[in-house]
DNA sequence: ACCTGAACACCGTTCAAGT
DNA sequence: ACCTGAACACCGTTCAAGT
C-alpha cells in the first residue's frame, strides 16, 4: 500500500473522495461535474483516478461496507443467531437511510462491478445464516445470495420511503420465511 | 372515449405508442429522441401528447397491466388460493422477462405517478391474498403493499439475470413467509 | 390546432494543450 | 507524470416558426 502516486495526484484523489462522500450522501445522483467542481479539479483529473462514475460510487461504497461487515461477528457473540441476523439487517437499513450512495450501490444488481463488490456483504450474511442453521433455527435451503436480493430491496425502500414501518414488517416476513 | 383529437394528432399519438411498445420491450432505456425519430414525428409532437418520458412508460405499462389483472380472478376459480397466488406471480415474472418497460415501471417505487399506476396490480394481489386468508392458508398480517415491494424486486431480477431459478426460490420463500 | 426541428441545459467522458 | 478545461455525443425538454 506504498504511495505510488505523486504528491499532488494523491491530494487530488483524496479531495475527490472526500467531496464525493458528502455529495453522494446528500444526493445519490450527484453528477461527476458537480463533484469535480467542488473538489477544485478538472474533469480529466477525475477520469485519471476513476475509470467511470460507477467506479467512484464503488469506492465510496467499499469504505462504508467495511463498517457493516465488522458488525456481523460482533453481533453473533452477543445474540442468538436469528436475533443477530435481524439486528444486522436493521443496522444496514439504518446506515443506508443516511448514506444514499450505499442504497444506490446496493441496488446495482446488474452491474458486474458490484456483484464482486457485494462479496463482503454476502460473506457476512452467510456467517449469520450458517450460525442459524447450526442451531437449527433457520432452514438449510436458503442461499445468502437469494436473501441478499430481498434485503437489497428493503434497504433501498428505507431510503426513499418515509414509511419505515413497512421495511420492518418486510424484514420480519423474510426472516419468518427463513425459519425452519 | 370519443375522439377529441384531430385526425393527424390521433395518428401521431398512436404511432408513438406503437413504436414505444416495441422499443421499450427491446430496451427499457430507449430514448425519447430515438422513439420520435422511429415514429417519424418531431420532438415537440411527442411532448404535446406526453408531458414527460415517464408518462409514456406509464401509458405502455398501463396497457400491459390489464392483461395481468384479468388473470387474477381467472386463476382463483381454477386453483387453491396459494396456488393461484403462486401462478399469478410466475405469470407476471414471465411477462416482465419479455416486456422490459414493465420491469422498469414496476421498479418505479419512488415515482408518484407509478404508486397510483400500481393500484390495479395491488388490487389483484389483495384479491389473491384475501382468498388465502379466508381458507386459512395465509396469515392475516400481510399487507398487499408490503408483498408487492418484494415481488417487484423479484420480477425485476428475472429480467436482468439469466438465473431464473433464483427468482423461483425467492418466490417460494416469500410465500412460505406468508403461510400461516 | 397541430406540427417540425433547431436549440437549451444537462449528463458522462475524451483529448489537445499546458506545467 | 499529472493537470486543466473546452469539446463531444448523448440525454430530456422547450419554443419559435411554420401549415
Amino acid at each position: 500500500m506504498a504511495n505510488i502516486l505523486r504528491a499532488d495526484a494523491q491530494t487530488n484523489r483524496d479531495r475527490i473522495l472526500a467531496v464525493a462522500r458528502t455529495a453522494l450522501a446528500a444526493e445519490a445522483g450527484a453528477s461527476v461535474n458537480s463533484i469535480t467542481k467542488a473538489a477544485g479539479v478538472g474533469a480529466g483529473t477525475f477520469y485519471r483516478h476513476f475509470p467511470t462514475r460507477e467506479a467512484l460510487v464503488f469506492e465510496v461504497y467499499k469504505q462504508q461496507i467495511e463498517t457493516l461487515v465488522t458488525l456481523g461477528p460482533a453481533l453473533i457473540t452477543e445474540l442468538r443467531p436469528v436475533e443477530a441476523l435481524r439486528a444486522w439487517c436493521l443496522q444496514v437499513s439504518e446506515y443506508a437511510r443516511v448514506k444514499h450512495s450505499l442504497a444506490e450501490a446496493l441496488g446495482g444488481l446488474a452491474g458486474q462491478d458490484f456483484s464482486s463488490a457485494h462479496q463482503p456483504m454476502l460473506d457476512t450474511l452467510r456467517l449469520l445464516i450458517n450460525a442459524g442453521k447450526q442451531t437449527g433455527e433457520l432452514n438449510a435451503s436458503a442461499e445468502p445470495e437469494d436473501i441478499f436480493v430481498l434485503l437489497t430491496c428493503i434497504w433501498r425502500l428505507r431510503t426513499n420511503d418515509a414509511d419505515q414501518a413497512r421495511s420492518q414488517r418486510l424484514l420480519e416476513l423474510v426472516i419468518r420465511g427463513l425459519e425452519v
